[in-house]
RNA sequence: GGAGGUGUCGCAUAGUGGCCUAGUGCGCCCGCCUGCUAAGCGGGUUGAGGUUAAUCCCUCUCGCGGGUUCAAAUCCCGCCACCUCCGCCA
């Protein structure tokens, strides 16, 4: 959700990011008419309710002949108020669901266009040189099946396509990485938590899922739930309703929870291995602040991001993501890659996005300052997603002899193992 | 799943159809008073929207949504949350 305002003063400027995310700037006129509609009603209304509530009271004192005028008029007024009210509820409904249609602002630094339309902001670490090693990498499906780690067929077996098992080292590796990414976040401030992943369509549609990545949610009918994609789902919608006090903030969160994603149109991409699946766990962090220190702190999110990286010694790149692929709720979001071996190419690790005042807006999420109740700013940030996590560190740290090095940061977490080795 | 109860301003409470423009206490804010502090005294203290240059003013807001009525915190219906008990259960 947007701020009526600034649409209403600086129309143009919501035009613009609207055509940079190659979308309707029409949207902005159509729900300036509807604000208009909308005024007109309110104005309407207000007036006959004012006169209703002033003759009630005479109503309320009057007797006899005179109490059996004013309750002719009164009835009367009364359809009138009920018919203004009806028509006033409508013009406002009519405003927010054009107004939900209408994605955050992309911010001005973000690059126009689609999802190729990207800048690549920096380099991270060298790629490793298989063939100056002298071996063939094995791609994450294989390293998995020969350590014992990645059960694919029984995932598919069980749940069907883009399900797995992770089974043994996998599943320890799973339990260290969300440990050590909980560590690190518990060090930077962070609040741990465990959050719902089965949440009710008011924290879906106030964190903007049910827009243009509705079709990738999974909604079960029978209950009215859906399953979240993200524990920022959860996080974001935690605070709903609330009006946090400034000396509060910034409010950091670190959750921890599975994730699912329905994979819409992306039939026939990513089959193999599981670098793209329905289900997954994943750490994430997410913090609610003033709109002045987010874009500082979308900073931050991006540096603890590279710290994360950095310790399990990966090569990556981050990009500056264009507008047209921010999602309704970011104004801008920056995404790393990792280099994953076997693809021969950077594939998304994480991602953090500046939600700015959208989610807020929608959920009813404000602060209170020395100068007033105002919204507050949210961000996200991915530290860890498991399995694509899983497919970097085993392809980039694989050995000639079909093991995998452990990155020194990770031993700890993994009883010491500073490798994992084939059971066959 | 069944039965019953509760939901009012930051907190605690009053309010069973019009005198509610929601009272009172606590907390908080601003004054006054006062060696200092406390106490005392006076005033203020939900949020949203409309209107406005701004103020004033107006409307909505008593868990949420409907309904009855000229008029709803108050009566009726549905939903949600919490509490107690029963049943089932990891």
């Amino acid at each position: 959700m947007i701020d009526l305002r600034i649409l209403r003063n600086q129309p143009e400027l919501a035009r613009q990011a609207q055509r940079r995310r190659g979308e309707s700037p029409e949207l902005v006129d159509e729900i300036l008419a509807q604000d208009e509609a909308r005024r007109t009603t309110i104005a309407h209304f207000e007036k006959l309710r004012a006169e209703q509530k002033a003759m009630g009271k005479e109503v309320a004192t009057a007797h006899g002949d005179d109490k059996a005028q004013l309750l002719a008029t009164t009835r009367e007024l009364s359809t009138q108020v009920k018919e203004a009210e009806v028509a006033q509820i409508r013009a406002e409904q009519a405003l927010a669901a054009a107004m939900t249609r209408l994605p955050n602002l992309a911010a001005p630094e973000a690059p126009a266009g689609g999802e190729d339309d990207y800048v690549v902001l920096e380099h991270v670490g060298e790629p490793r040189d298989f063939a100056a090693e002298g071996f063939d990498p094995l791609d994450h499906v294989e390293l998995g099946k020969r350590l014992g780690a990645i059960d694919i067929e029984r995932g598919a077996k069980v749940s069907g396509a883009r399900f797995y098992y992770l089974t043994g080292v996998g599943a320890d590796l799973e339990l260290a990485l969300v440990n050590m990414a909980m560590d690190q976040a518990r060090g930077a401030g962070f609040t741990t938590m465990i959050a719902p992943s089965l949440v009710r369509p008011r924290a879906m549609e106030g964190t903007g899922f049910l827009g243009q990545a509705a079709g990738d949610v999974y909604h079960l009918p029978a209950d009215d739930y859906y399953l979240v994609g993200t524990s920022e789902v959860a996080l974001a919608a935690y605070h709903s309703d609330e009006i946090l006090d400034a000396d509060s903030l910034p409010r950091r969160y670190v959750a921890f929870s599975p994730c699912y994603r329905r994979e819409a149109g992306s039939y026939g991409k990513d089959t193999r291995g599981i670098w793209r699946v329905h289900w997954f766990d994943k750490v994430e962090m997410f913090t609610y602040t003033t709109l002045e220190d987010s874009y500082a702190e979308h900073e931050r999110m991006l540096s603890w991001e590279k710290e994360w990286l950095d310790s399990l010694e990966l090569a990556y790149r981050v990009i500056d993501t264009a507008a047209g692929d921010l999602g309704l709720s970011a104004a801008r979001k920056f995404d790393c890659e990792a280099w994953i071996p076997t693809r021969g190419g950077y594939g998304e690790l994480t991602s953090t996005s500046n939600c700015t005042e959208f989610q807020t807006r929608r959920l009813n999420i404000r602060g209170r300052f020395a100068d007033g109740v105002k919204p507050l700013a949210t961000l996200n940030g991915t530290l860890v997603a498991i399995p694509r996590t899983i497919v970097a560190i085993l392809e980039t740290h694989q050995m000639a002899d079909g093991s995998v090095r452990v990155p020194e940061a990770l031993q700890p977490y993994l009883q010491g193992r500073t490798s994992l080795d084939p059971i066959r």
